[in-house]
DNA sequence: TGTACATCAGTGAACGCGCGTTCACTGATGTAC
DNA sequence: TGTACATCAGTGAACGCGCGTTCACTGATGTAC
């Protein structure tokens, strides 16, 4: 009897979960297409077919939301980046550095969101949890890469060093007003090659 | 006569300009204390000391106001930059990435106003032209400094790449959250010196 | 098997607020005759 | 020297809009006796 309630219990929370799931997808799309800030609740209810007021017995608020948004998109990346390192356990420094410029660059929506929260320091810092915990993640494949480079000292300190580099890169020139997108792209290519390939000299 | 009105209307013109300048003062102390976003024109007006309205007789638009404060912060940096290659012409590779991230850091509103340009998509590329100027005037002593450290090979690629790498190494740990501001200088610090290294190799 | 009640997803209108901007107006100074 | 008019800095209230959030309500489903 007790059994069957939890388990009746269980599926209303796997069923509240699922709906909950479905917003933030409608919101990740939107992300997708907008700049965050132009991205209300209004609109995120829209296109997950629901009233606005709905969203709320979902979320306390709208950032809880939008913070579901970027921590479920910054697993998504890492996993990403775990599995090509599986696949790959001789993966270089250029490589690394490139695939993971071209995965922000490509993903536009989720670059955006993350800059916004890396910049915004209205956050509070009980709710970054996930996203940092996705970070460190991100900084130990790094520092398994420079270890398999032959980096002894301090593996950790040059994975902050290429990740904030990597991060500049992408944020000085990746919107840089008056350029056509494949100058961009080029420009972009061309100093991550130089970044790597100062990276790859450390010992 | 129409000498004398010249004279008599370009005297008009600079009061105008020194009371718009005094505008731009008091929006700056604004931005110094708190986010961009939380800095509204009436906000603005109260500081100067006039009415909201007034403003609208100075600028365009609220957009304009920051672009001339921006301008203005950019402009000063540089000079300040100018100056300390004029008085060193030896200046190290070390030397001057510690200097432009060390400004950076005292003077977090105006990193904050420049991320929040590099980034905002929206702005409109013909307000951005003083802004460019003063970061290919900063490019270019990075360039002096490459060229007199030996770099003959583009020493403008460089010196974007550079650029690049301090600003990430400012944007991603600058307000990183949670930690005291004596730890992330240090930190700040620890990766400047690394960046510097590497780029010291170069040639 | 039927009835009374509880629970909860979902709705649409409304609240309340802050913001950029405009409007009608004042008052001082300069100009023309 | 005086009068009529133009110019322009400056004001404070108001407009209009968009936003996050709340409120009172509905309707369907499950539960207890």
């Amino acid at each position: 009897m007790t059994e069957e309630n939890r388990t009746l219990q269980d599926l209303k929370a796997e069923e509240k979960l699922a709906r909950k799931n479905l917003i933030v997808d409608a919101a990740i799309r939107l992300f997708s297409s907008r700049p965050l800030k132009e991205v209300g609740v209004r609109d995120i209810a829209k296109e997950a077919g629901i009233s606005p007021s709905l969203i709320y017995r979902y979320f306390a608020d709208q950032d809880e939301l939008i913070l579901e948004a970027i921590n479920r998109e910054t697993g998504e990346m890492i996993q990403q980046f775990q599995k090509k390192m599986d696949n790959n356990k001789n993966l270089t420094l250029q490589a690394i550095a490139t695939e993971y410029v071209y995965y922000l660059f490509r993903n536009d929506h989720f670059f955006r969101m993350m800059t916004h929260f890396i910049l915004d320091s209205t956050i509070k810092a009980e709710h970054l949890h996930r996203f940092d915990e996705n970070i460190r993640n991100l900084l130990e494949i790094f520092d398994k890469v420079f270890i398999a480079a032959g980096v002894t000292d301090k593996p950790r300190t040059y994975s902050h060093a290429l990740f904030a580099c990597l991060n500049g890169i992408l944020i000085t020139y990746r919107h840089y007003p008056g350029r056509e997108e494949i100058e961009i792209k080029k420009q972009i290519e061309i100093l991550t090659k130089v970044i790597g390939e100062l990276f790859s000299h450390v010992k």
